[in-house]
RNA sequence: GCACCCAUAGCUCAGCUGGAUAGAGCGCUGCCCUCCGAAGGCAGAGGCCACAAGUUCGAAUCUUGUUGGGUGCACCA
């Protein structure tokens, strides 16, 4: 219903270097976007740009409570009235809620695979949650359900605790998710016979299963977190236990600047977008930042700090220590290409400061393979700045050690044995922000 | 009331699915640029890994309980 903002921009960016690392590691991997283009707030969202095209066209616009006041639909706005020109004025909902309906989440959806180009992040699926409902799939998902025995009419417990004002019993259609370890049954039409948002959710999965995937992963925000153990219970159901569901919930990004909290407002439609970030820092610097915590850990993403050209910046950091190798290559006076590095006589190499490094990046497969194993990228992220951190060291006991300098002139075997050593250091990062979707730096500016 | 996540140095956080004296950055103390970029490096101080039991040859890591935080909890997505 609107742009990404800086929370979905972690989601995107996690999820992005989850599948980078995936295919690193060998698998084949889809990525997919679910396009939450059904339900009720659709509506909303075509009502609030309804609004916005009786501005365009010369009216006071009316953002009644419960519409999304966000000026970013002020465009859409425009692009109606062009479209429509004035034939949707002064006439009644019914006449032109499903168009602008239409209109509207074509629009939503321009303005974010705009926003996922910026960030880099490429997805080969986007698919549409509205596309579900008068195709069968949720009758079909359900009717799976139901030949296992796991659907049910009936009428749920009142929440123990405090229970709503509102509530009362009332006889829906259930999934008896307890069979397949969640804590409650769960509603998958409301009692008017519609469905629950959880059907369409159900009828994705399904489709994702019968299209033969050995695995699945969600990527949720951490609020989504109590749709989790429903999700794995349909999963698990639907695909009689044979796919697994990784559900991964990325936690708030707290956003600084100049050392102070910078607070947004959904309701005055005040929030920062991913495009205001990405604007502000560049995608790198981004994507980098909201993997250097684990996804279910709150981030604290300082829009200064962030550009800090330091040792406390390890985008920098890793960076720089990209940089400094290229740097040595470049001013080497003896051949340096791959095959001449390949047979060098590494024996050389003794110093504890270059075996330490030599043996972090002897880690490195053994690294992606834990942390594709665990859905954790940010293993990675971590990884290459303690690899940083060990070439840092070795190039500046160079200053007070010359033999442990990289250039040794007129010496070239011991020069090629220890540019092989940091040239490995260099292709090591190359991969490693490869799959973090940052490019290594030649030389810093 | 229930479920999920979290608790590690003064601060912000890692800790490789159970292995050796628990690590990094910031901050603090003291050093290192005639020398491939000091935008960096070296050294030091600083921890009862929230608490208590349990499993194990071995626990920050696994189990249970307690305390203290965060999030979510019928016919909204």
């Amino acid at each position: 219903t609107g742009p990404l903002h800086v929370g979905h921009t972690r989601g995107a960016v996690f999820g992005d270097a989850l599948a980078s690392l995936l295919a690193y590691a060998g698998f084949d991997v889809t990525r997919e976007y679910y396009i939450n283009d059904g339900g009720a707030q659709v509506d909303v969202l075509a009502r609030s740009a309804y609004e916005r095209y009786r501005e365009a066209c010369g009216h006071a616009p009316e953002i009644a409570e419960g519409l999304y006041p966000g000026d970013y639909l002020v465009p859409v706005g425009e692009a109606m009235k062009a479209h429509f020109g004035d034939t949707l004025l002064d006439k009644d909902e019914q006449f032109w809620l499903a168009e602008v309906r239409e209109f509207a989440t074509e629009q939503m959806m321009v303005l974010i695979r705009a926003d996922l180009a910026l960030l880099g992040v490429e997805m080969d699926v986007f698919y549409s949650e509205k596309s579900l409902y008068g195709s069968g799939k949720i009758e079909a998902a359900i009717a799976d359900l139901d030949a296992k025995g796991l659907i049910y009419r009936g009428v749920l417990e009142p929440p123990k605790g405090k229970v709503p004002e509102d509530w009362e019993p009332r006889e829906q259609l259930l999934f008896k998710s307890t069979e397949h370890g969640d804590d409650v049954d769960r509603p998958i039409q409301k009692s008017d016979g519609s469905w629950t948002y959880f059907a369409p959710d159900i009828a994705y999965h399904f489709d994702k299963v019968q299209r033969g995937f050995d695995q699945l992963i969600d990527v949720f925000g951490a609020d989504h977190g109590g749709y989790v153990k429903r999700m794995k219970a349909a999963v698990s159901a639907l695909s009689n236990g044979r796919v697994p569901l990784d559900i991964k919930l990325t936690q708030l990004v707290k956003l600084w600047k100049n050392g102070e909290p910078f607070k947004m407002s959904k309701r005055a439609g005040t929030f920062v977008t991913l495009s205001d970030v990405v604007e502000q820092v560049g995608a790198d610097v981004t994507r980098f930042h909201m993997l250097t915590r684990k996804n279910d850990a709150p981030l604290d993403f300082d829009l200064d700090k962030v550009l800090e050209q330091s040792k406390d910046n390890p985008v920098f950091y890793v960076q720089y220590a990209h940089a400094r190798v290229q740097s040595v290559l470049r001013k080497a006076e003896v051949a340096v290409d791959d095959a001449t590095l390949a047979a060098a006589d590494l024996t050389g190499l003794t110093h504890p400061a270059e075996l330490a490094l030599a043996r972090k990046v002897a880690e490195w497969p053994r690294l992606v393979e834990i942390a594709a194993r665990g859905h954790e990228p940010h293993k990675i992220a971590f990884y290459l700045y303690e690899l940083a951190g060990d070439f840092h060291g070795l190039w500046n006991r160079g200053n007070d050690d010359a033999s442990l300098r990289f250039l040794q002139d007129g010496d070239a075997a011991t020069t090629q044995a220890k540019i092989a050593l940091i040239r490995a250091v260099a292709v090591v990062i190359s991969a490693g922000l490869g799959i973090l979707g940052v490019t290594p730096a030649d030389e810093m500016r």
